[in-house]
DNA sequence: CGCAAAATGTAGCCTTGGCTTCAACATGGC
DNA sequence: GCCATGTTGAAGCCAAGGCTACATTTTGCG
C-alpha cells in the first residue's frame, strides 16, 4: 500500500474504487448490525424478541423483519423455532456486544466534539457501521479510556 | 419531539424508529452521493465524466455505472446526451459542493482524533452520508471554523 | 370450550443496485 | 474508406429489503 498519499485529482482508481467498496459493504452489513444489536436489547431488557416488537422498533412491517430474521438464521446469528421469540447465537451475542460498544463509542465522541445529545443518537445509527477498528481505537484514546482490555 | 431524553431501555418505539428510518434513508442516497461527487471530481480534473471512469472509480461494472446514470438523470442532478459524456445540472452541482466539502470536514475531523489518513479517508467515504446538519456544525466548531455563513 | 383477535408466517410484487451478455455506435489505424 | 477496437447503451438475471395481502397458529376472553 502507501500510494501517493491522499486522493490524486484523477489518477488512483483503484484507491478509491477500494474506498467505495468497503462503503458498500458496511452498508450491506449494517442491517444485520441493526438486528442483531435490537434483538440483544430486547432479549436484555424485556426476556423476549418477538418480531412485531422488532418490526415496531425498526419501523418496518413485521414482514420485513421476519424476512431478516430468516436472513440472520441463515447467516448462523440467530435461532427459533415458529412462533417462539428470536434469540441469539454465541456469534449474534458477540456481534451484538461490538456493534453496542461501538454505538457507545461514537455517541460518546459525537457528544464530546459539541453533537446535541439527540442528534448524537440518530446519527450514531449511521455512522456506527462504517467506523473501522482504527478509527475505534483512535477514538477511544481520544475519549482518555484504555483501549478496553476485554 | 422533546420526548423523555434518549434511549429509553425498551420503551421508546417511535424515536428508534425514526433514527432508523433516517439511517436507511441516508444509506439511499449515499449511492447518488458518491457518484455526484464523482462527476464533480471528474468534470473538474478531466473535463469531461464518461461512465467508464466513472465505473472504474467506483469499482462496479460499467453498465450499473449508466443506470446510476439514468437515476440520477431521472431526479434531475445530471444530464446527458447518448455517446456524449455526462453533465450536472445546477442541483447536481450544488448537491456535489455540499457532499464533497462534507466530506473533507469529516476527513479533518477524523484526523484531528488520531485516525491515520488512509483509514481516515477510507472511514468518510462511508461517514460523511450520515452526518447531520447539526453534527457538521459541530464538527467545524471543533475545528476551529467559522460556521461557513452561505 | 370455542371463537375472535392478535401475532406469526408465507407469497407475491416492486425498486435498487449489483452482474453478464449482446448490440450499436465512434474512433483511430491502416 | 473500412474495419478493429473500445466505449456506450439495452436487456435480462439475481439478491436484498421494502411493502401488502392472505393464511395459519396462539392466545385469551367470555
Amino acid at each position: 500500500m502507501a500510494d501517493d498519499k491522499v486522493a490524486a485529482p484523477a489518477g488512483d482508481a483503484t484507491g478509491e474504487a477500494a474506498r467505495h467498496a468497503t462503503a458498500r459493504s458496511a452498508r450491506a452489513s449494517a442491517l444485520l448490525h441493526d438486528y442483531v444489536e435490537l434483538i440483544a436489547d430486547l432479549l436484555e431488557s424485556t426476556g423476549e424478541a418477538r418480531p412485531t416488537d422488532i418490526a415496531r422498533r425498526l419501523g418496518v412491517s413485521h414482514a420485513t423483519a421476519i424476512k431478516a430474521i430468516a436472513r440472520l438464521k441463515r447467516e448462523g446469528l440467530a435461532h427459533s423455532k415458529p412462533y417462539r421469540g428470536v434469540f441469539l447465537t454465541a456469534e449474534g451475542q458477540a456481534l451484538a456486544a461490538e456493534v453496542k460498544a461501538r454505538h457507545r463509542v461514537v455517541v460518546d465522541v459525537l457528544l464530546a466534539l459539541g453533537v446535541p445529545p439527540e442528534v448524537a443518537e440518530m446519527d450514531a445509527e449511521g455512522i456506527e457501521h462504517h467506523v473501522s477498528e482504527a478509527t475505534l481505537a483512535a477514538f477511544e484514546r481520544f475519549l482518555g479510556r484504555a483501549r478496553t482490555p476485554d
